[in-house]
DNA sequence: CAGCTGATTGTTGGC
DNA sequence: GCCAACAATCAGCTG
């Protein structure tokens, strides 16, 4: 695996700060909508768990799909950073219905 | 021109 | 309302 190290380096951190006036969210993610599912599957297989362990659980359930599998939550991925870029569509339109301002 | 980075998304669960 | 691991993302900016 090529690539150089993608965005996080690999700690634990998180931050996230606004930047932009518009700043149009992105899509969700494949995780997001399999989350969605199978939220429901793991905490009922795992009653009583917490969120750690349930999110964890999460994760390797996710992995743990075949990449058909993960399919169809990519495809939602898809389909909903299709909704993302309108957003960034009027970022980029600025909202300014009327040229003159 | 190419590569990186940051920002974001949603789950649960308690205070 | 926020925070935390978990994972994906991927669009935009910069040198």
């Amino acid at each position: 695996m090529p690539k150089a190290a993608k965005g996080r380096s690999g700690k634990a951190e998180k931050k996230r700060s606004k930047k932009d006036p518009n700043a149009p969210k992105r899509g969700l993610s494949a995780y997001m909508f399999f989350a969605n599912e199978q939220r429901e599957n793991v905490r009922e297989e795992n009653p009583g768990v917490s969120f750690g362990q349930v999110g964890k659980i999460l994760g390797e359930r996710w992995k743990a799909l075949s990449d058909k599998q993960r399919a169809p939550y990519e495809a939602k991925a898809a389909a909903d950073k299709k909704r993302y870029e309108d957003e960034k569509q009027a970022y980029n339109a600025d909202g300014d219905d009327d040229a003159s301002s």
